[in-house]
DNA sequence: ATGGGTTTGGAACGATCGATCAACATGCAT
DNA sequence: ATGCATGTTGATCGATCGTTCCAAACCCAT
């Protein structure tokens, strides 16, 4: 009983994500919170405890989604060349779609807070191990298939992937624009030719 | 005449690009600046006029020392794949001297200020330029000389390796370690082959 | 030796930070 | 209809932010 909350808590988290994703972590007061959520200061603490739980959970938010539909169009190609490429001109999509300049929540996490964060840095690490098997499996598919040569290093090719996803990231965010993404993603895939 | 000043603008200079390397922008302040560097608020505002100023004068410190030595790492090199490669494992030698874990102060500004800092983007824009054209400089010197085959971009390699050389700061920051960085450049050379 | 001009060291400013709290609003259980 | 538990609202807390300022310290020109 008492009084029902007037906000969803998983609505919330989401715009709090989309802040912290264009602003970075120290940027982003609990006053920008409070204005682009809707939601009353004892609300937010209520609900995620701290400026830092909030910004947890919005890491936590990040790869349920935006990370969850670029491993969907890693899968959902045929595994070889096509995979890889599908997921990363999705990682560049699924991140063009938000505010320009954004580049990825996990990147900007893993400079802004990693070196000085230990639980931030944990779900970094979470992330891109998750990345990294995804790739992985994807190229052994690929390899036992024979649409990549069985004689390439499958586990140095995902980190190779995973940290290329994140490159391009970093390369919208840093305003390169999405041309030079695109090349980047092109001569980064000729290393399975 | 009057009281000559106790400190060297340019040794200050240095200690404060260390910090805001390793901590970034705004995680730093200006209470540890001056703790840093020894130097009175006084005398850092009146060298640098603001934290701002001193964080660009910090990036272009940068430029002139770090990049300087990627760049010479390069071009003293016999045009070719190990050119490249010096290059980049200087990038990773001159990155990993530093406290562990401070990556790359230009990749760390372009993601922690490039999209709402129009100055510090700009720095990050000329910065990469200039590691582009050097590393094009050398591809092109390499296919006239036949150490890398002429079919090649030299233009889309160059912006590869370029940013090539911020991923090795990324991973750097992002805790992944010396060995992934290795694999990691293995793997981007191996787009020469 | 002394006066003038500059730096030093750190106190102090207003603004803002993350976080808390008390007064008020609200809706369910009775 | 009433009481009570909970949510809302926004003022407020102490700490810290970037910056400014001032008195004391200092050196050079005279």
């Amino acid at each position: 009983m008492g009084r029902p909350r007037e906000f969803d808590p998983a609505e919330a988290l989401d715009k709090a994500m989309h802040l912290f994703w264009s602003k970075g972590y120290f940027d982003t007061s609990i006053r920008d919170l409070v204005a682009r959520t809707g939601v009353n200061y004892y609300g937010l603490y209520d609900a995620f405890d701290s400026k830092h739980g909030l910004f947890l959970a919005a890491l936590d938010h990040y790869r349920d989604t935006v990370t969850r539909d670029i491993g969907a169009a890693l899968r959902d190609a045929e595994p070889g060349p096509d995979a890889i490429a599908a997921a990363l001109t999705t990682a560049r999509d699924r991140v063009q779609q938000e505010e320009p300049d954004s580049g990825c929540l996990m990147c900007n996490t893993a400079i802004e807070l990693a070196p000085h964060d230990a639980e931030a840095a944990g779900k970094v690490q979470t992330h891109m191990t998750m990345m990294r098997e995804a790739f992985e499996a994807v190229l052994r598919e690929a390899q036992a298939a024979g649409t990549i040569t069985a004689d390439k290093d499958a586990a140095a090719l995902a980190e190779f992937f995973a940290t290329t996803t994140y490159s391009i990231g970093l390369l919208l965010r840093a305003g390169c624009g999405e041309d030079m993404a695109d090349r980047h993603i092109r001569t980064a895939l000729s290393v399975l030719d």
